[in-house]
DNA sequence: AAAAGCCCCTGGATGC
DNA sequence: TGCATCCAGGGGCTTT
């Protein structure tokens, strides 16, 4: 589900809320794709500093000890404040009570995960955000860098935006839109995209982002923000999920492949 | 080293 | 209505 919009989206929808929370309880569901990793004992008493965000993981940072959060296909947060009663949902895995609220990571396909780590140099924290690509919405992501590290590539357009190893964050949606926005055929060959191209992809992958958190992040099966507010991106698709209906610029019909086990939908005749 | 495939899991949509 | 099949926004791990 939650590709960066929808992540950042969620983060600014409680970081302010939770900040400088107490921790009191945290109880778990059913397994989620990893270990917690330290008994949920050991989590009382410890304050929440910040809640910052890599690609699309979720950082509550403790101090000096961290929770990794990732919402996987399906995941979502819930913040409810003291004031309002706590409810209590199916595909409820991490429930964590502190005294400004309690925070609840809901994931039906229960590929999402809350991992504990020491500080940032542990182990796990490292395998998971160790070789991530640039953020895009940073200025450590340029044209250049992108133009780069496209051309040293073997594999399609869409597939090394996906990657995450050049540029975090672009997941299945935003990399049809954002290749659509740059004209750009999501099958060509990384390695031949040319400096004008790559250009209007870096411009494209910022705007599309940008376009998408101000909207709230896209709904399509059930995301909503921590407030329980959902997102309204997918309106405005040009390609995405839009196979076989007018191209919004050109009226061709949109096109739908497979790549890497995923949907791609792209415009035949603005696409190149 | 890099690329391609394989899974983890549940629920909603579709088709018979 | 009931059941089978297919598909879904991610990404680590294993195999080529």
């Amino acid at each position: 589900m939650p590709e960066l919009p929808e992540v950042e989206v969620t983060r600014l929808s409680f970081a302010d809320r939770i900040q400088g929370a107490k921790i009191q309880n945290v109880a778990l569901g059913k397994p989620l794709r990893w270990p917690l990793g330290c008994n949920t004992e050991q989590l009382r008493g410890l304050r929440v500093k910040c809640v910052t965000r890599r690609g699309k993981y979720l950082l509550i940072e403790l101090s000096p000890s961290i929770l990794i959060l990732h919402l996987g296909m399906s995941g979502s947060l819930r913040f409810e404040g003291t004031k309002s009663p706590v409810t209590q949902k199916l595909h409820d895995h991490f429930v964590m009570q502190t005294d400004l609220g309690t925070l609840t990571l809901n994931d039906p396909r229960r590929f999402g995960a809350v991992v504990y780590a020491d500080d940032f140099n542990s182990p796990m924290l490292h395998k998971l955000l160790g070789k991530l690509g640039v953020e895009p919405l940073t200025d450590s992501f340029s044209p250049e860098l992108l133009y780069r590290a496209l051309k040293g590539r073997h594999l399609s357009i869409k597939q090394a935006l996906l990657g995450g190893q050049i540029v975090v964050g672009v997941g299945n949606i935003y990399a049809s839109e954002a290749l659509f926005l740059a004209k750009i055929r999501p099958t060509r060959s990384s390695s031949t995209i040319t400096k004008v191209q790559s250009l209007r992809l870096f411009e494209a992958i910022r705007s599309v982002l940008t376009r998408a958190i101000e909207v709230g992040g896209s709904t399509l099966q059930n995301f909503s923000n921590a407030m329980g507010e959902s997102g309204y991106f997918q309106l405005e698709s040009y390609v995405y999920a839009r196979a076989g209906e007018p191209c919004k610029t050109c009226n061709t019909k949109i096109k739908q492949v497979v790549q890497a086990q995923r949907s791609t939908f792209y415009c035949p005749m603005c696409q190149s």
